[in-house]
DNA sequence: CGAATCCTTGACAAGATTCAACTCGGGTGG
DNA sequence: CCACCCGAGTTGAATCTTGTCAAGGATTCG
């Protein structure tokens, strides 16, 4: 199958749109169940993924099963871009989603692809980097604050609107995403339902009530 | 200044040096002391770096002074890729360096280099998940015993021995690259020691006695 | 040789986890 | 149609790993 991609399904693309559209190689889509296993870490990789609507998450794991969220991604986000040893990780959808394949092997030199997938790839550099932050340094509170802030102004970018923020992602996997267990997940955010800070009509939808308080919460201020 | 790469500079770089060699760009060559902050988190990014010999670390900042460090970096390793808004960490010298400058700005097409630097960005990407992994879901023990391996095994892929491992850096950088405080280190340490897992001669000098041992509890086995 | 810095060790505190019970909602089948 | 059941989420109590505070030892460097 050859065709352009089309427009509609990257208008929210995390990589320049424009960009996008000059591009012509081959590529398939596919329309996948939740909690589908779209690949698994260690398996060759060779195929890079553009989200056309759903949500997927990629994580690693431990031997004993203890797991890792690496992040979440959304209409518009990439994923698969990989090393030597295949995949560094576990692709699975939140809900069900279209993706779009891209076969990598054949189209590695396609002009316009290897500059979006090095703008992307940086930008995956830099937000782990800003997790590793998270991950090493910040308290239960901070975390569970900047997931929400970071998960609300990413839906904004994409001009959805920042509040309320829909969770597609179950308290274990927020847990999985912040190093944290599901129990402290959930107590943080009663804790700050009774503070007044969020909202939680129901599970999983957060109204960001003091969004400002919110954002300062996540680095460390805003006690 | 401009001159072709010096091959005994890149002679143990991460990158292809066969490929670096190619590579003939305007680059100027600095010799730092140890301590030198090369630049700082969120200054105008446009230079890439490569050390020559030394050591340096990169790490982000909490508002209060909180810090977790991204990596560290030997002779041949690069560092300075940037997103759009400026460097995401500040790099600092460990002991006395000497680093190469590539201007990126004006070189940004050079050939060769485009496909090092992304080359180089997902091997990053792989290490920061790595380290992700590593920051939310895995023990005190496991974390000390994870460093100390993967050092070794850096080392020994430079040509350098696997044991004892030179330690540049201080406990409190490795605590701040774990997730960790000083006196944790400290402790799992001489824990390690007393177990005859590893030998601590001097401060900054471990000898691996038991590398198999170490190298499986890093995974969350052998305890 | 002395001062400063880094490292180690101990006692105690605290934040997060573990284990367990309970609630809520949705789907199913009687 | 409604009761039941099951999974997900919430909450509580006890525990534990790691952090905090403090003191003592070692190493380095002027």
């Amino acid at each position: 199958m050859r065709a352009a991609l089309r427009p509609d399904l990257v208008a929210e693309a995390s990589c320049d749109p424009a960009e996008l559209r000059r591009i012509d190689v081959a590529h398939s889509q596919a329309k996948l169940p939740a909690g589908f296993t779209i690949f698994r870490e260690g398996d060759p990789a060779g195929r890079l993924y553009l989200i056309g609507s759903g949500a997927v998450k990629l994580y690693k794991l431990l031997s004993d099963g203890r797991r890792q969220i690496l992040g979440f991604l959304f209409t518009g986000d990439m994923f698969g871009m990989a090393g030597e040893s295949g995949y560094a990780y576990t692709a699975e959808t939140l809900m069900p989603s279209h993706v779009c394949l891209f076969s990598h092997g054949k189209h590695a030199s396609a002009a316009g692809l290897d500059r979006i997938m090095y703008a992307v790839t940086v930008r995956e550099l830099v937000a782990a980097q800003e997790q590793m932050l998270l991950l090493g340094r910040k308290t239960a509170r901070e975390k569970v604050a900047t997931f929400l802030s970071n998960l609300s102004a990413r839906f904004e970018r994409r001009g959805l609107p920042a509040s309320p923020v829909m969770l597609p992602m179950s308290r274990g996997d927020i847990a999985d995403s912040l190093g944290l267990t599901i129990e402290t997940v959930s107590r943080v955010l009663s804790q700050l339902k009774r503070e007044g800070v969020i909202g939680l009509p129901v599970a999983d939808q957060v109204v960001l009530i003091e969004r400002d308080l919110l954002a300062a919460m996540a680095d460390g201020g805003g006690e």
